[in-house]
DNA sequence: ATTAACCTATACATTTATGCATGGATAAAG
DNA sequence: CTTTATCCATGCATAAATGTATAGGTTAAT
């Protein structure tokens, strides 16, 4: 009785968390039509149907359920032992990945990536961009620059200073509508959304500002073009206060308002913690994310 | 970063498992070379040494040991969704495997063999003579005949009867040494036995007969061989009475010393149990083995 | 209805991995 | 010391996997 095939078995395990085949292929790097003959022959092979092909997508059967169970329980060991093995490993070369909210990625890390490559050209860093937090159990990202304490046994966060953010306007809009000092001068003022789920608003009405939805000019969910569209004159916008200041034609506004402190943690795994090349890049930021942008005094 | 193949960590595993490559190639089903290539890719791969190449057998390396406690952690779950897959199959049709100490699987099993195949010609029982237990666990068989209680949880045991043994010797035998009929006399009587280490004889301590290793004329691991040295005149040797009876040119000796009553356990894993096909197997084996030998009146 | 955007399954060419044969090296047995 | 039996690594021909291109089907929106 020979075994089965455990390159099959993953794939049933990404077909079957992903919902479709075409979205596990894209995710193991494989195309579709192969993903679809690994999943036919691991059905083959165990003599049961994994999948109920219902013309859209596929949907698990019982038995696939049941046997997800312990292709999820594969595929957390290969993901521990990934991660081990990254640990383990001594080479000062390599891919190292550092999630980070896009904001963050696009303004702070091109500089210390830059440092990083020049000092230590034998690795190269991954940046990913996302505003959602990046697991790093499941290793979706080696490094993570985080603006809240994760606070997990299994995680090491370094916390690195506090970073400040306040509301600004581009001079153009200044022209337009003046220049508002208070909380009570937002009121009737046009402001960049950032999503219409409300979150947004209900974050500034945290910090103090009584606004409504007929408030936002526009929306912006990726944080580069609401900034830029804070800098077309477009509204007031929320903005760290470091990369505000290497913005041409952008003013601080509503200047009573006191600035939003927030931190900047840099959190790895533990075992990670132990490779070289990951332990050398977390470093380096660290000390880069110090300093704060150049030009600025100081940062904490 | 593209993820490791699955079939390199169970290549990984396998090697530091038996303790080299040609012996995982043989468990796998695979040959040697394809083994040195995977663990050699999984290495690149990840970037640690698993192995060190001591000549003679590759000896696992610290890091290779760390992270043989997640492969071992995958081929755990491997095994267990594979025993769910098999338990969830209705198919009637497929092999099955049964196991059982090579008595069992030379004479009783064949006949039981030859009716399950004329009933249900979808199945193929693969026999596995060993008589080494099984470890229904890690899938070694699907149905295990066993002498003795598991007692486990996840295991099903059913006690189909007794079966007694007593000691054979051949005619030929007889006729030179005479009928000894008490253990008293057997004491300086040739023996066949079965192991050197001593076990055979403690064995036999504890039925009553005080030997000593100078009894054995010779020696037979296999109880086949075992069985055969008997019929040649070679010594006495303990029978399942049913199997003596069937073989010509043997005849009871040490009559006086009762038989060894010993029970027959059929045993399979909880999950397989739901398997169509191997519950036929598992019914048809109970069936057949309750009613012993033909020609035998009643085996309990 | 019809279009568009998904998805999955199959045919064919190509890349990739596997098996076979061989050489080298080591350890145990004669 | 020689022999024998294993075991691992590598070259080469073959078999098996994968990718590309394509067809067919379903859903949702125009």
């Amino acid at each position: 009785m020979d075994k089965v095939d455990w390159n099959q078995l993953r794939a049933f395990l990404e077909t079957a968390e992903t919902g479709s085949l075409s979205a596990a292929a894209r995710k193991l790097g494989l195309t579709q039509p192969t993903l679809s003959r690994q999943v036919a022959a691991i059905e083959r092979r165990l003599g049961v149907t994994l999948f109920e092909r219902a013309g859209k997508s596929m949907v698990l059967t019982a038995t696939g359920l049941d046997l997800l169970e312990h292709a999820r329980s594969m595929g957390a060991a290969a993901d521990a032992l990934g991660m081990a093995a990254t640990g383990r490993s001594q080479a000062v070369e390599g891919i190292v990945s550092v999630s980070a909210s896009d904001m963050v990625a696009t303004h702070l890390l091109p500089r210390l990536v830059r440092r990083i490559r020049q000092e230590v050209p034998g690795i190269a860093v991954e940046v990913i961009a996302t505003n959602a937090i990046s697991d790093l159990q499941r290793r979706e990202a080696d490094i993570a620059i985080r603006h809240v304490n994760p606070d997990r046994p299994d995680l090491i966060a370094r916390l690195i200073r506090q970073a400040s953010a306040c509301f600004y306007a581009s001079k153009d809009w200044v022209e337009t509508y003046g220049h508002p000092r208070t909380a009570d001068d937002a009121g009737s003022l046009p402001f960049v959304g950032a999503d219409r789920a409300g979150r947004y608003l209900a974050y500034l009405h945290h910090h103090g500002l009584s606004l409504k939805e007929a408030n936002f000019s526009c929306y912006a969910e990726d944080s580069v073009a609401h900034w830029g569209l804070v800098c077309q004159g477009l509204g007031i916008g929320a903005m760290m206060d470091e990369i505000a200041h290497e913005t041409p034609g952008v003013v601080r506004v509503l200047d009573d308002v006191p600035p939003v402190q927030f931190p900047i943690w840099l959190v790895t795994h533990t075992e990670l913690h132990t490779s070289r090349r990951i332990r050398v890049v977390f470093d380096m930021l660290a000390q880069g994310l110090a300093e704060g942008m150049p030009g600025n005094a100081r940062g904490d």
